[in-house]
DNA sequence: CAGTGGTCTAGACCACACG
DNA sequence: GTGTGGTCTAGACCACTGA
């Protein structure tokens, strides 16, 4: 055995992945072992980075296949707005899925991120965004019920809570601070984007103000790389 | 032996951790484990998320440490500004390590970003940002000879391209396009982070342009999330 | 040198998808 | 049921650190 099964392994199944057609089924997990001469625990170790750059696709029960080319959400962090407005403005189709609406009452963190005294009444919206029969991103809103009640939503909703406010037109809205942080996700999330546990994410946590400087909506999304492309423009000193 | 091991194990882990001081040592991991109940290479995989978290520090040869409160790094995006001035604007102190400075040729795909021909001659500068004695970014700048050659990287220079071409006054700088990507460490970036191959990092690509419109830089970042926080203010519509 | 975390192995059982 | 990926085990050896 050689001294770095790893980056050994890594070109090995590089090129073996590469040399396959696009959504072609790799050999199961003890084969391909066997055939590389290391265990299937090396084996998937190695493989867990080519997961992470979206190259291959696991599904338990089913197998493992090649990811061919995906289409690619690009966006300025200049303007806000919703992943459907983006989407259609690229031209992409997005369905939304496993769209829950709640009605819940505010714990002692998310009263302090609203400026809402405990236990206020909120709505929350969750939603998954697919593409290429895939999902790519989760999405939580949270926002207080004088803004938006669980009623309200009725058919033709897709789960934009920003669209629905700026189609509405009330409360008028004025800017979004938004954190960009790199995580890896709780089982929660990767159950909900059909990833591995401690797979890695770019998450957004995003408070929208109205214009009277009131907090509108706090939203955590999170985004699968490779399926979305986001940058700024920065201007010098 | 319960059903779900993982979950059972990260509270518990959760629990130990914060009840020791910040800086004490966790018992080995072999001695964690039948502790716990559970195979070292399920502790590991626990213990993963917690480093990625910045909780835990673990180093080779020594042991497993109780990570403190870290100073954090925030900043807007909107404007451009080194590490070393955006640490100062906060009053916190870091220092430069590992500080390269090279001359190499442009490849087809560097020749590509900076819209230079083949082979033309660039200097390549990177190093490693310090932190509460931790390495926390690692940064490798790249540019065309006529902006920076080696030669002028006298004693007080401090790494960052960008405050010398500040203080030099040119040439001339507009904005930069910065790309954020959240990723894992190549086995390269992880030694200079001092993090585990796979860790969880944030990554800014960025072209820097000239008032003119030409690429003066080409920039790869990395930061250890839980030392950077990085928000942008959005406009709605 | 002894002790630590980093890697790897061979095998087992489970949860899941699909015929 | 059969075969897949997901998880876990017990043990081994390696690379590194610091006394």
């Amino acid at each position: 055995m050689g001294q770095f099964p790893f980056q050994r392994l890594q070109s090995q199944l590089s090129e073996l992945i590469h040399s396959l057609p696009a959504d072609s089924r790799l050999p199961s997990e003890p084969d391909l072992a066997r055939q590389m001469g290391v265990s299937r625990a090396t084996l998937r170790e190695a493989m867990r980075s080519f997961e992470g750059q979206g190259m291959i696709r696991r599904r338990q029960g089913v197998g493992t296949f090649v990811v061919g080319k995906v289409p690619v959400l690009e966006s300025g962090l200049e303007v806000l707005e919703s992943i459907e407005t983006l989407a259609h403005r690229i031209g992409l189709s997005v369905k939304t899925s496993a769209l829950h609406v709640e009605r819940i009452e505010a714990d002692e963190a998310l009263a302090r991120v609203l400026s809402l005294p405990v236990n206020s009444i909120l709505t929350r919206v969750s939603r998954v965004i697919f593409t290429d029969s895939r999902p790519v991103a989760y999405l939580v809103d949270t926002l207080p019920e004088e803004f938006l009640t669980p009623l309200e939503l009725g058919s033709g909703f897709t789960g934009s809570v920003l669209d629905l406010m700026l189609r509405r037109g009330s409360p008028k809205l004025s800017t979004s601070r938004t954190e960009i942080r790199a995580i890896t996700a709780s089982s929660e999330v990767a159950r909900a984007l059909q990833v591995q546990r401690d797979d890695v994410l770019l998450q957004f946590i995003a408070y929208l103000y109205s214009d009277g400087g009131q907090i509108v909506d706090y939203s955590l999304s999170y985004f699968l790389p490779g399926y979305f492309r986001f940058h700024v423009v920065r201007r010098v000193g």
